[in-house]
DNA sequence: GAGGCGATGCGAATCGCTTCGACGATGCCA
DNA sequence: TGGCATCGTCGAAGCGATTCGCATCGCCTC
């Protein structure tokens, strides 16, 4: 293995000169720093990464924590992990792989062991137990997710109320009147995750506002489930003309399911999802949907933190920063059928 | 931050008796490691990990390539990597998630600066630009995949080859003369991924034992790309009676075109997939598949990495291993239709 | 009763890098 | 032409662990 001393005996400085070639934290005149520079390049020196961040108490190290769960979302999980990563080595980071399954003393140790110097958590649950830990004097940390109560804490997320608004607001304008939420798995709810409470807040809210019936059903994912959901649904409601989905596992099959049942999308029912926008574009009939932002979400985590961990301190971004959701519109949503047509 | 310093002076020992009681490496008497134990229980001390790095040259942290495409199996690629994250613990490794965005050069700059001990890569293709790398004094590395040539490293996979074969036996078994192979995207073709290839040419091999014929068509993911290839198929091959189905999002349009198209499942056509087994079973008719152990990869990955870097030096494990595909038996095959009842 | 041995614990060197104070050589001004 | 910033570089002191060689002590054996 090559080190510093090698390289700077190579080049005929001193160690702290090659050291500050590197990190440009002192004025090395034009000569010498090209000596070093290309004695590191026919070395093929590699700082040691052990050395550095002992030395400096920065291991350039952020931790990324993913839920082990597999009931929701997952193909986002894994968009907003490479997101992350990708924004991370952007900024000279690498990424800490971290599992739900050790809890919260996870957090503890990478960060009490200088392994990671912040801290991203995804799949933050309202009252989630890792939050005390992060108040505490806890590491840098950014949340993908919004808790219950935010003080304090950074979070970025997309405005899930604003997204279920936003469904409402299209389905009322259509000139639905009767609507049905297909949610997340009833473990989702359990748990209280946040962006699954927040999207129905954001559906009632509207729904009341614009005088709309909604009725909301969580749905496992699974074709069995939904079945079972939609009979239900139109059993108890049978003037529902619009349904909400918003769980990826279940888009595929309501949009099966009710072509089974003879009923068009969107002639007789409109379809509006909220999930990744591959996922809609893909499905069946295109759907009109809120895609959720994984890339950018992954990306604005990243940035936050390291704005916060650069030697600048921009005064400690800490807050909400809620991305706004976008609506479009494809094949899935129309006017609801006149009425007295229904079946 | 607590040093083990402070945390021998604590317990009146010296700095290397502490030490000891950690790493377990020379014998410490009872009541001085009893001692030392409470110490660093009441001072909540947590070994620095740079400087553990640095004065053993072990990280203790394994790196995971993941692709950054996504036109593949997503699901499963997020479930290897938390079951190596969750291995990996099990081991007391960390895991570093590098994506395949900054190259081969990712490799060199963890491993050259000991940052990660070890690699495991994914998505493998086979002749993959990283494996020059790996085979030149590099890194123990483990290969989730198998390249063209295995020669001198550590693979684990699934026997896609024989996962092929195996749907062809069930098919041909039940009848069937003629098949038909919904691929995966042009592009893991193009890239020369190996499970890809090997998957076809299990199939085709058996195939050819078995006197079927055999119509294999890569297809993209969404509800449109497969309509236009199961036309096309028809058009050409108006025998076929079953369908073998290797892309994750290619399996409920499958499903929903062929009832759309009149022809039920399994009655008139039978669907085999080769996907993540929690898919088969949701899917809108459950299907009989072989399912991508993705856990099983994931950990046993993580499992021979670990052996060979153990002390025990276990005479390098090195090559492959391929995992034995199970087809399990759902409801969307059966025998084909009677010869004359076809549309 | 003395030499020897195993079981324990201590000290010091070391890992490779960062960083701070200091120092020689410039160039500038008076 | 001497004194004084300034610029560029060097030396040395850590950072917090690991690890190897020794010293110590009690005890057994001859």
């Amino acid at each position: 293995m090559v080190t510093l001393a090698e390289v700077a005996r190579h080049a005929g400085v001193s160690a702290s000169t090659v050291s500050y070639v590197l990190s440009g934290k002192r004025p090395i005149s034009d000569p010498t720093r090209r000596r070093v520079r290309a004695s590191i390049e026919q070395l093929g020196y590699q700082p040691h990464a052990g050395a550095r961040a002992l030395a400096s108490s920065r291991s350039r190290i952020i931790a990324l924590m993913v839920p082990l769960r597999t009931d929701m979302y997952v193909p986002v999980m894994l968009e907003i992990a490479v997101a992350v990563a990708t924004a991370a080595r952007a900024h000279g980071y690498d990424v800490l792989l971290l599992t739900g399954e050790e809890g919260p003393s996870a957090l503890r140790r990478v960060t009490g062991s200088g392994l990671a110097e912040a801290v991203i958590l995804m799949d933050v649950q309202l009252d989630d137990e890792r939050l005390p830990l992060l108040r505490a004097a806890g590491p840098p940390a950014v949340l993908v997710g919004l808790p219950a109560d935010p003080e304090g804490l950074d979070c970025v997320d997309l405005d899930f109320a604003a997204a279920g608004a936003l469904c409402v607001e299209h389905l009322a304008d259509l000139g639905h009147r009767e609507i049905a939420v297909v949610g997340e798995s009833p473990g989702v709810y359990a748990r209280h995750t946040g962006f699954a409470e927040r999207t129905l807040r954001g559906l009632r809210d509207r729904a009341a506002e614009r005088g709309v019936r909604l009725l909301h059903r969580p749905c496992e994912g699974g074709h069995d489930a939904v079945a079972g959901v939609l009979a239900r649904v139109f059993d108890e409601r049978p003037g529902v003309s619009a349904f909400v989905v918003q769980n990826e596992t279940a888009v595929e099959p309501v949009l099966t399911l009710l072509r089974r049942t003879g009923r068009a999308v969107p002639e007789d029912v409109s379809v509006v999802a909220v999930c990744a926008g591959q996922i809609a574009a893909q499905a069946s009939v295109p759907l009109t949907s809120v895609a959720i932002p994984a890339q950018e979400l992954g990306h604005r985590a990243v940035e936050r933190l390291v704005a916060g961990l650069s030697p600048g301190e921009g005064a400690d971004t800490a807050g909400i920063e809620l991305l706004t959701p976008v609506l479009t519109v494809r094949d899935s949503s129309g006017p609801p059928p006149p009425a007295g047509l229904r079946s």
